[in-house]
DNA sequence: CTCACTGTTGTAATC
DNA sequence: AGATTACAACAGTGA
């Protein structure tokens, strides 16, 4: 049976390790590599100028590998549940493809395209290669919940073995009797927009340091994995936050789009370690993948994962709202970020403020301290606030509290030429102690707050990691 | 049930 | 300089 297949890019923007795109090519008489601009994900709150620079980067070279096999990528603009109905019809297709992504908008995204598909008699098939495993395999392997400790994941992922092979990307070979229909105005009506065109002033953009794509994604790996003995060695913990150069890989915005596949990163890694002393998880590269998972897993398995309100896993804090605090905060982080994973960031917020998973909470970070361990002199700062160029080590990390003299010899007075702090430090975060406090005391004497005894389903048959665990007792 | 132990990155003071 | 300790004291796991 020849079928006109519709591949659908989303995440997962590679050739290699992608076996929805192998799948379309089977029984194949013409593809349509298809990217769609949907507005309730590509939009400017949503991906900050950054992250829009770099998706278009890794379009670009998608349609430039395509074009290698004779294919070329088509980017549509619209609503995934308008623009469908539309394509299924114009184009006659037959078969719909894509990789598997967990996230909530995505699920409910994905559900409603298969109806349509259904309806217009398009086959439907899906493959999971975002993540080392099948997440929700992973949830039934721990009695339907998700694993709360990094150890527990870990005893699963042990027991399940290690991730799937990487495929490889497809060749001329493959592509025999595949065609891409040539449309007039294709470029007018499915190239890959610009900047300009998606409504951003490109006169604040900076050098590009890290150019999204495929290709960049592999060359940047390969580069990384010669380093032998730095791979080896790695321990997250040992890296520096604020160092000039990176002290990581900076490969987590290619994983994050799919430009490279997790899978193929893993066994990269086990090919440098293979015979050599290495480091472990959690602290290791494999280990940096393995915390990924176990954030997704997390983000699959609790319900209302990105917000404190109905998380059954979350400690419900009565913090403080000050929408000006907030705002002042927030500006920092959002538009710049350019590895931002739905996932990872709310996994790693919950970590970072106690809330779920890390419970120490009275471990609290100083922002004048932390800097410091890992660069005494502020070289960091001093790079990214030019304005506090002048002010000497000893107050480079409070300027506010620099003699009158000091700050006009620096050439900036802290009220004037630089914003006081908006709070003091040594105040908010005791308050703030006292609230996490009460909130933990709430938790662990109602016992329907805690999320051991909330979550998941007990199965009647014993789980692999169950029998796993048994032997090792007897042993 | 209790108890000891562990948990990828705390800070500040002290020796 | 690098290790140790007080601070105030959490949840999850397994014996």
């Amino acid at each position: 049976m020849a079928h006109t297949c519709l591949h659908w890019f989303r995440k997962g923007l590679r050739l290699h390790d992608n076996p929805a795109l192998m799948a379309a090519l089977r029984d194949c008489e013409e593809l349509y590599p298809v990217f769609i601009l949907d507005p309730h994900l590509h939009n400017k709150t949503c991906v900050g100028l950054n992250r829009w620079r770099f998706l278009i980067g890794a379009l670009t070279d998608l349609d430039c590998s395509l074009r290698k096999l004779n294919s070329r990528l088509f980017v549509v603009r619209g609503k995934p549940d308008e623009v469908f109905p539309k394509l299924f019809n114009k184009w006659k297709i037959t078969k719909l493809t894509y990789e598997y992504d967990t996230e909530p908008y995505s699920l409910s995204r994905d559900t409603e395209v298969t109806a349509l598909a259904k309806e217009h008699g398009v086959e439907v098939i899906y493959k999971i290669s975002h993540t080392l495993y099948d997440i929700n395999r992973i949830i039934e392997e721990n009695n339907g919940a998700a694993p709360l400790t990094y150890k527990r994941l870990q005893a699963i992922a042990n027991s399940l073995g290690p991730p799937k092979r990487p495929i490889p990307p497809p060749t001329l070979e493959d592509m025999e009797g595949v065609k891409t229909p040539r449309l007039e105005k294709h470029e007018k009506k499915y190239g890959i927009p610009s900047l300009e065109e998606l409504g951003h002033d490109t006169t604040a953009l900076t050098e590009e340091l890290f150019p999204g794509g495929e290709q960049e994604a592999l060359r940047r790996l390969d580069e990384h994995m010669k380093r032998t003995g730095w791979v080896c060695s790695f321990e997250k913990p040992q890296t520096s936050p604020n160092s000039l150069s990176p002290s990581t890989t900076v490969l987590s915005p290619y994983v994050t789009f799919g430009c490279l596949s997790a899978r193929t990163f893993w066994w990269r890694l086990t090919d440098v370690y293979q015979g050599k002393k290495h480091s472990h998880p959690p602290v290791s590269l494999h280990g940096q993948l393995l915390w990924r998972e176990f954030f997704y897993t997390a983000s699959v398995g609790i319900p209302n994962f990105n917000k404190m309100e109905g998380n059954p896993a979350c400690t419900q804090v009565d913090w403080d709202t000050n929408a000006e605090y907030l705002a002042a905060w927030r500006e920092v982080f959002e538009d710049l970020l350019l590895d931002g994973d739905w996932a990872l960031n709310a996994g790693n917020w919950q970590w970072l403020s106690a809330s779920t998973f890390f419970h120490q909470f009275f471990r609290v970070y100083s922002p004048v301290a932390f800097g410091k361990k890992t660069d005494k002199n502020g070289a960091y700062i001093k790079k990214y606030l030019p304005l506090l160029k002048k002010f000497p080590a000893e107050y480079i990390y409070e300027p506010w509290k620099a003699p009158r003299s000091i700050q006009q010899a620096a050439g900036c007075i802290v009220g004037k030429d630089y914003p006081h702090p908006i709070v003091q430090h040594e105040v908010v975060s005791k308050k703030n102690i006292q609230r996490m406090k009460l909130a933990y005391a709430r938790r662990s004497s109602d016992p329907t707050e805690s999320p051991s005894k909330k979550q998941g389903v007990k199965r009647k048959a014993p789980s692999v990691v169950d029998m796993l665990m048994k032997k090792k007792r007897k042993i």
